[in-house]
DNA sequence: CGTCCACGCGCC
DNA sequence: AAAGGGCGCGTGGACG
């Protein structure tokens, strides 16, 4: 593979680069270049360029204008690689890898820092240890035999070569943003909110409410704290255990009503209001920092800007430029037909290898009828719920969809007792770690208790730490397969806009975005159906399963759905 | 002054 | 219909 170089920026602002053998380390010389940029654009047959970590060096490319076909990124392989090994929170790092494959000492890993508003800064200190190119090499090399190692290594081989390409994109993401109009954006705030008095009060419509929801209680209470919210409701005679919408709904009182509305609206305000626009809006581009595999399930995170939680009614000041559109993609139910591709399950593969409402499917097969309760169960056989409808139902489920239900139930039942889970490419749950585990416990994992080693496992009996750790890995295998597959998605995707205008701008776990000219709105429409039918095949292989897309080609986001 | 945490809620 | 999985983040208050 002569397509496949090394690259290693220096210290002095140079780069080495060398073509790699078959064994993954240079067949060549190592060339020293003075410019990383021209060194890249000088060599468009390589196909895939190996390199530390993506966003130390492609941020420097884009900037020149100089885009890459495929990368391997050793750090990231190697979280991979360690999560596979059961050796999750070891330091991830190139020379921590090298340390270990020499048997040296392993530097931690540096630390984290957290963006300013509109920076386009990394997740990693800029000065993260180099490592020369015949070093870095040496990793890689090892890489390639480890993912040998695996019990499934083409599939591991995907999911770091999927990992790469998600980096890649995001990288790309965050150098376009995402189009946004600041004047749609102050106009509904305005509507919503009403004006904003001088002086940083609150604007009108939060200060009506507010005053609404004190005539209603007859003293002055402040809606935004829920301390003074549950003292009011407690003098009217009302305990409540705090202040969620979903308790305080079903509460008769008048306060409710303009204190559900206040909280709406002062959600807003904090969290995609008029600051927020100051910080995160330049240039008609909003531009958060999309980090590609930052959770544990694969899916991907952004730092500042909650890009991936905005609310619908702020979707309206995501505007195409003009003559161009938005092209909206959102898989249709994704996870059940995730958890069809990789249980196997006949009658679920059956179902999703149709285009059709796939809830209205599992309805009629399982509950002759109501599309909203299959829903439920299918949901709660996959998040592990514990009460309620979705739980009565999870039995007829279990009979028609047998092998589904017992693929998430093993999950569940691994978690609880400390063994590793996977996804279908291998990407691996964290294991049952101990109460003073920092890494773990900033992951999200729910720590395992001393006691519990040892126990036989009985259904039900589990605690409740263990418990949450089964929830943790049912719903691992199948978010995290869907994160697989959808890393597969936008692999292909980037690749067939790559001749086009049409740009990626957003993503957010099962929908994506693209940019694009209006005549090439239809072909990008079409490379989306084509890609998910692609990535559904790359990643799970043989399947009947379908993964249909609904897609909108709007000029406004909001009007998508 | 800064850091940390619980809360609550936006999205999937 | 119920409160189950994954996140980010602004706020206020506790604490140093």
């Amino acid at each position: 593979m002569a397509d496949r170089w090394a690259l290693a920026p220096a210290e002095d602002g140079g780069v080495e680069i060398a073509p790699l053998g078959p064994a993954g380390l240079p067949a060549g010389p190592v060339l020293r270049e003075a410019d990383l940029a021209a060194a890249v654009r000088g060599r468009p047959e390589v196909t895939r360029w190996v390199w530390r970590s993506t966003s130390e060096v492609y941020p420097r490319l884009l900037a020149t204008g100089v885009r890459v076909e495929r990368c391997y990124d050793i750090e990231d392989a190697e979280t991979l690689l360690l999560g596979h090994e059961g050796r999750y929170g070891e330091p991830r790092s190139a020379a921590a890898a090298l340390a270990r494959l020499r048997g040296g000492p392993v530097p931690p890993d540096p630390p984290l820092r957290s963006a300013e508003p509109g920076s386009q800064s990394s997740l990693f200190e800029p000065q993260a240890v180099h490592l020369p190119l015949a070093d870095l090499a040496e990793v890689y090399a090892e890489q390639q035999r480890r993912h040998d190692r695996t019990a499934h290594p083409e599939r591991m081989r995907l999911l770091t070569a999927a990992e790469s390409a998600g980096m890649l994109v995001a990288t790309e993401m965050n150098r376009s943003g995402l189009p946004w109009s600041a004047d749609v954006h102050r106009q509904v705030l305005h509507e919503l909110l009403g004006e904003r008095y001088a002086g940083g009060g609150e604007p009108r419509r939060l200060a009506e409410l507010a005053d609404e929801v004190s005539a209603a209680f007859g003293r002055r209470v402040r809606p935004d704290l829920p301390a003074d919210v549950i003292k009011a409701f407690a003098q009217a005679g009302i305990r409540i255990g705090s202040t969620r919408r979903w308790e305080i709904e079903s509460i008769d009182h008048p306060a409710v009503k303009p204190l559900i509305e206040y909280k709406k609206l002062y959600r807003i305000r904090v969290a995609h209001g008029w600051s927020w626009l100051q910080d995160w809006v330049r240039d008609g581009r909003f531009r958060p920092e999309f980090l590609a595999g930052g959770t544990v399930t694969g899916r991907w995170v952004t730092n500042g800007g909650g890009a991936l939680q905005i609310p619908k009614v702020i979707r309206r000041a995501v505007v195409a430029d003009p003559g161009w559109r938005l092209v909206v993609a959102d898989a249709d139910q994704m996870e059940p037909r995730v958890l069809a591709a990789i249980s196997r399950d006949p009658g679920l593969m059956e179902v999703a290898g149709r285009e059709g409402d796939l809830y209205q499917s599992v309805s009629d097969r399982a509950f002759s009828g109501d599309r909203a309760q299959a829903k439920l169960a299918v949901l709660g056989a996959v998040y592990g719920q514990t009460s309620g409808d979705g739980l009565k139902n999870l039995a007829a489920l279990r009979r028609r969809f047998p092998r589904a239900v017992a693929y998430v139930d093993d999950a569940a039942r691994a978690g609880e007792e400390g063994r590793l889970v996977r996804t279908w490419l291998g990407r691996t749950c964290p294991p049952a770690v101990t109460a003073d585990d920092d890494a773990a416990e900033e992951a999200g994992i729910p720590a395992v208790e001393d006691e519990a080693a040892g126990q036989e496992w009985v259904p039900g009996y589990a605690s409740t730490n263990a418990r949450a750790r089964g929830r943790f890995a049912r719903n691992f295998v199948v978010q995290g397969s869907a994160a697989d597959w959808a890393l597969l998605l936008l692999a292909a995707l980037r690749k067939a806009c790559a001749d086009m205008a049409a740009e990626l701008v957003f993503f957010q776990h099962d929908e994506v975005i693209v940019h694009c000219p209006e005549k090439e709105a239809e072909a990008v429409v079409t490379a989306i159906r084509e890609a998910a039918d692609l990535a559904g095949r790359l990643t799970f292989g043989e399947t009947p399963v379908r993964f249909p897309f609904t897609t909108a080609v709007v000029e406004c986001y909001a009007d998508a759905k």
